[in-house]
DNA sequence: CTCTCCATGTAAATGGTTACATGATTCA
DNA sequence: TGAATCATGTAACCATTTACATGGAGAG
């Protein structure tokens, strides 16, 4: 199981109830998982029946109320226990990838118009990551953040989430010209 | 279903056995999916059934028998619609993000082994993708080969596969790096 | 009065991993 | 003689996605 380690993770800075962790798993979490709202709701309801994490009634003042989780002494246990057991390597798994890898056998438009509508979604996340991580830092730099900071894990992560879709958005870039310039070529003729 | 597109775009450029698909899977495919032969084997009974694929025996001496499979028109169509409904975004879905998201709930050491051991990984499998791209496009520059060939899907996937694992070996590294800074300083004191 | 946000779920279907199973050939 | 390669699957389990469901509050 997957998601339960990171919803851990997740709780480890902050207490937060489903429909917050569902923002969490939107933002900072965004950077190396996703979960639906549903999957999240299963998943706390599970991680409480094993104990590794508690949930409070909190009442609200005009809104509904909510049931706020905290990672117990036995999920840290979890955590630590799930650190110490070396991970398999993972692999990307993006349809987009299959359509690349099969262009000829498809209309070459469509698919630099996925590439492109793909390249601009993975700047603004890029985007949007940077300023979580320059929230972080504050006024220090982020090489000074890495030796002071008492939490640099999820800093590490968003450095790599940003990556990922930088390197996203430059590779579909390139694909798209790539074709695009093939799409020319194909109907100027081949001369 | 998703392996399913996988495997048409694994056979339209060449037939194969559900053993050489495995193979094929472990290797070029590897840069955006991977598939057991199990799940290998069961997917190709499926395209069958649903006549996507044709699958023809094929005797072998000194080995046993095995099943040949071949993309249909039928298979070539799916593909076709598969390429022209645009595709969601990916996640990148790693555990080793999810317990470096968490680095400080556990033993900082064994998660640094775990990052130097997959930045390797990494490296090794980002090298291997550049071979088999040189093979691809032979005695051609890169530009050229982007300009000449009949087919190219294949070499953008691995263009991304070896940026992945790039990138991905590099933000190992350095995580490694900034993590084996806080040991020291943990074990040296806080002066 | 409609749309978005807050807040939480159930149920069915699809997709993926892990464990188990078999048997011949070739190379060290 | 033992390991690796060729060759193919079944069964049980676990994880993820998609469709469906509800209801109040505040903003425009």
């Amino acid at each position: 199981m997957a998601l339960r380690h990171a919803v851990l993770a997740a709780l480890v800075d902050h207490d937060a109830s489903g429909y917050e962790l569902t923002k969490v798993f939107d933002m900072s979490v965004a950077n190396y998982w996703y979960a639906s709202p549903q999957q999240l709701y299963a998943e706390l309801t599970r991680l409480e029946e094993s104990g590794l994490i508690t949930g409070r009634e909190v009442a609200q003042d005009k809104r509904p109320n909510k049931r706020v989780f905290a990672i117990t002494d036995s999920g840290r246990e979890a955590l630590r226990d799930f650190i110490d057991v070396a991970s398999k390597p993972a692999f990307i798994r993006d349809d987009l990838l299959v359509k690349v890898h099969a262009a000829e056998a498809g209309n070459l438009q469509s698919l630099v118009d996925d590439l492109t509508e793909r390249a601009a979604h993975a700047e603004a996340k890029a985007h949007r990551f940077e300023g979580l991580l320059q929230i972080l830092r504050g006024d220090r730099t982020e090489a000074e953040f890495l030796v002071d900071a008492t939490r640099v894990g999820p800093y590490l992560t968003g450095l790599r989430g940003i990556s990922f879709e930088r390197e996203n958005a430059a590779w579909c870039r390139r694909a798209a010209e790539v074709l695009t310039a093939r799409i020319r070529a194909e109907v100027g003729g081949t001369p």
